[in-house]
DNA sequence: TTTT
DNA sequence: TTTT
């Protein structure tokens, strides 16, 4: 349950093909880039400006999944999810903080960056979470087909504590494993 | 699975006390009408001005028990949902439509219209639909309680024709009936 | 000033080609039918299930303008508006209620529809309300070339009562007219 | 004008009284921090847990004037923005990154904190960039009372570079000051 | 009436 | 640092 509202809705476009990474438990998670623009005119000046915008967007489970399958750099992309401001050690040992959207939904906004017969329009909710009783079952081939391939036998280290260490949101997923964020 | 995005985005307060009622299959449908307004002032004038909209809101499954015992007319509260446009007939057998916002999240914002301990400020998530693992088990003492008492032991006949029936949103519940909307 | 929330967020493809109409006063107002769907798995049958949700869609002014140019049939785009439920007559003289997205912000989607250099991608905000200084003189062209061809001399004549009538939202623009609604 | 969409919507609660601060050109600004949370019951445990998530909120101009006269600790608050991630350097002039919502509407939503007639219901848009042709003149008691007594005949300095600069959004105010960000 |  |  939640005290408060904390949603976010970008529609923009990936920086970078997406990054999927497995947890030790075998779920997967992806991070993106997403970049939004504002172009205006300088008063002063009346030059054409252009600020943009670039969001971390992770996902987990399913929808990493899919994210990881179906996004490419360039992808249009809508997604909706929740802010988090994730605390970590730099080299020197000083804390820092990222500011991360957690998705829980995804839709697709055109046809690029897919191979598959899924094409731009597709939509999807956070793994196993969807308000569809079953949303057509997506995750069917990702479960059984794709992380079977992608996913190591071996769990992953965790990463170097210099970078963004990897966190679930709390109570998001069903990680067994005791990450602290 | 969701083809583009169906979003609506409410704080507004209650016209009346919630109206609950149990579908054949013993899920609640709770309705409401919510009030937002817009005030300004008249160009010509220099007059406040103000519009009310009334939207209707309505929840279904635990989402609805939980509306329905906590929201009282006057009751300030978050909806978000999707639009639904409903056909109907008028006595005179005329297609009439109602467009209503079915609320997938409900969260009150002040303390009023709660004669409970849950206050204002709780939160809560269309029914069976969680992101979060187990929120609180908030259906369970409705789910068991107070349903039990509300919920008719024999069905309750669909309302007459002259009045917008109930109608769920497809593949938003789990009702066994075929109910066409 | 707002009392409370009312916001709509849309992301789906225009039915139709936009209708746009002209005021008395000479402001732009252009009408869209947007289509979003839902698709899942039934239950029993394990049939593939689609329902399609059709929102109406008003814009105002500038970006009316904007919306006729640009969109076409088939046209993905964003719209975030407001619900509005407006009051009208059928031929029988019953009231009747029609609620529409009034859109605040559009922006398209894809480069279909587009036969100019605007492509898909393009933003726009309600006109006049932008929350850029100068959003890159979009309207200019609008304003004086293509309301100039469309727009006719004589103010065209309200609508017959037995269709929804063309209502501006209160406050929302600048309307010399007392058009009630 | 915008390419793509960037929009976060939050309820929460204040944890300080906000900061209003004023740039040389005297405009105000105001920053806030905002708490949702989230809480579940621990799968293993069945422990409650809850998270808490602070979010940095800045409002520019007349909703910074706003905010700051009617926001108070404790303040239950509707807070619609962009996000907006600022660098800047720390005292080792490594570079950092603070993420923060810009907010382009506010609503307050209980009536604590409020020492005025304007209680909780109130709702305000970014400065100057209101829907409402003349959103009932709420800047004007704020220009012109309170900032001339709260703002310093002198302009106040630029924090030292060790805590995050101010920073207007680009294209969002006519700030004639050129600080960059 | 759209879209995939 | 808020809130319930």
């Amino acid at each position: 349950m939640a005290r408060g509202i904390n949603k976010v809705i970008l529609v923009g476009n990936l920086g970078q093909d997406p990054e999927v990474k497995y947890m030790p438990s075998g779920n997967a998670v992806t991070n993106v880039t997403l970049a939004t623009s504002d172009t205006w005119k300088d008063k002063q000046t009346g030059q054409a400006q252009e600020r943009t915008e670039w969001h971390r967007v992770v996902f987990f489970n399913r929808l990493a999944e899919i994210a990881g399958e179906y996004l490419r750099k360039g992808s249009k992309v809508y997604v909706e999810g929740a802010l988090r401001t994730r605390k970590w050690q730099d080299q020197a040992g000083q804390d820092r903080y990222t500011t991360e959207i957690v998705a829980s939904e995804m839709q697709m906004l055109d046809g690029r960056g897919s191979d598959s017969g899924m094409g731009g329009g597709m939509g999807a909710n956070a793994g196993g979470y969807s308000q569809q009783p079953d949303p057509m079952g997506y995750g069917q081939p990702h479960q059984q087909a794709a992380p079977q391939q992608g996913r190591p036998q071996q769990a992953p280290r965790q990463q170097p504590q210099q970078s963004p260490p990897l966190a679930p949101p709390a109570g998001f997923d069903d990680f067994d494993d005791d990450i602290p964020f």
